[in-house]
DNA sequence: AATGAATGAGAGTTCATTCAT
DNA sequence: AATGAATGAACTCTCATTCAT
């Protein structure tokens, strides 16, 4: 009796991002998995209950590791709120540029039922977020009328850059832009 | 695929923009479609090379009408860039709020092929408003160091909002704060 | 657009009596009914749901034939009830040498549901049976506590011969021997 | 396939009656008896070659006994025939009723191979029958010209009983009821 | 032009069987 | 001997596409 391997699942779980972002779900053949796996057909299907447990998977776990990257980052002490925000969005952006197939599987990802799982983390991650805002505005360092809006800017910017930008590389770069946009906004200031 | 029948083509598209809406590709079955536009199955292969191309149809034409409506926007004589700004996300805002299922079937469109039609439709889109901030620049009105990162966030912060914002009705509202925080972003100016 | 073909749908039920009586449900593959009956495999399936209810309605459509043909023994005018008995069992006799197919699927259909079609169907033949045993009781010709055991034992006795007695090919002398059992028994009359 | 543990043997049998005398063949899975059984699925295949030795194992092993049990009645001396004849049918009627699982596998048993040890057992029983009755024949208590047909009617008729009967509880009343049409018939013997 | 019956390649999934532990 | 993780052949069924009518 072999004993399960944890990491036949995660063998499976890289394999499964990699093809997944490289072509839409229905193009995707459990059988392209598996064998770029090197595991067994049926062997997916002890980890997975079927195709779309698999795939929902990679999106919960994707998000999973994000909303902890980002927690972390949030737990540090601000020194100010401004500039951990910049802190924020790098770690964000980081996330992004190593992860570049989580942000495609992620975008493809269908219609969200309230219930699943994945859904839930990316409410997790929105309300994180909003929560960062909020503490800002406590504090006097910033002022929004919809922070839950913004919020949800965050990873959209990021993600339409990821997505549709022609490759960046730099996360520092990146997420100084992202960052500078919401604090300053790009209005020149009259003097 | 000849296209006599202009009305039948539209009942098809818009019956197919509700289904892909909806559902992912791969669960929306040409049956469905065709049952739902109340035409034969055979009907829809007329007008559609294959289910493929109907999607993209679908998917490049909604872009096609955004751009449209952009570029009506943008054509109007500017007062000020700041102002003309508000004007065009309004447009933006005000297409997304009517039409929602095409931003969402904009969201899970598959992989871009950079030769696809509708990529083209969408990098069509994401110039225009950069060319609005180039010109806001050279204007004297606007500072951004990427403004061709900025053009892709206008879409990206809206549609953040219609996928994930809880039924944001007020097209007016969703762009004022879209354009209020690129503009002068969230930071509190010190007085 | 092709019209739906009755005849076609008998070809297969034709094709699928043969094989589901050369071997057990799970060894016949729905692609061998449909090769044999040289139509597509998935025309099978615009004629049946799937491959439970085509089997189901082989013995079905079997038993409905069955009871249709004794129902017309019946009608007729019976001179005695002893000479009608004969006659009915030699129809019964008949189909049986005439479908032994249908008997070989009959025998390893699944355990009945209450609720199944074919099994309603079997009911109503032995309802059938029962009431020639009660009017020929009723008329005095018969005696017998349990009609509806009787009745019973028509089928499973030329059932038994059909399929373990070695290739039964006179339905007349089958159905003699089986009613002078039931009849007469074998026991010797004393003088 | 070693026999270590009779006993673990007969658990796995005892289950496997069970649920094939619930599901066909093909819906029961290895995977649920040895569940069932509360082994291991690797353990099965200690026991038994295959699925299909398994099923057949419990096809013969009940016919095993039953033939054992009715050649242990018929060997006690008999003092007629006709009270012998009742005296077997009541062993076989009380099997039936002890082991109704037993008969409904034996029913849904796939087409018999001529060489396989099941369908030998089976033929071992009907001679066994017909022995019985040819017996009878020669000592002037009976007159058939079928000895080998009637010797099928036997278990068929309690078969049928048993299968379609709702719930027979008194074997002693099974067997008179055989027996007397058996021997007697159903028609009103003349004065 | 319009249809929907027919098709069959292809996909997901199951499950008997094996075998390392 | 006992196990159950792993396997992949084999199965059922779907559905995009075709084409006779």
């Amino acid at each position: 009796m072999r004993l399960r391997d944890e990491n036949k699942r995660k063998l499976i779980v890289q394999t499964a991002i990699r093809l997944f972002s490289e072509q839409p779900f229905h193009k995707v053949r459990l059988d392209d998995v598996a064998e770029a796996a090197g595991v067994g057909k049926g062997t997916v299907y002890i980890y997975f209950k079927n195709k779309e447990e698999l795939y929902y998977s990679l999106v919960y776990e994707g998000l999973a590791e994000l909303v902890e990257r980002c927690r972390a980052k949030i737990a540090e002490q601000p020194t100010s709120y401004r500039e951990n925000f910049l802190v924020i969005i790098e770690g964000l952006a980081d996330h992004a540029v190593h992860h570049p197939q989580l942000f495609e599987i992620m975008r493809t990802v269908a219609i969200p039922d309230a219930s699943s799982m994945w859904d839930a983390k990316r409410r997790e991650f929105s309300e994180l977020m909003e929560e960062v805002i909020r503490h800002g505005i406590a504090a006097g360092e910033f002022a929004d009328p919809h922070p839950e809006r913004t919020a949800k800017y965050f990873m959209a910017m990021i993600r339409a850059v990821m997505l549709y930008g022609s490759g960046v590389t730099d996360p520092k770069d990146l997420a100084a832009h992202v960052s500078s946009t919401l604090l300053g906004g790009i209005a020149k200031k009259s003097p």
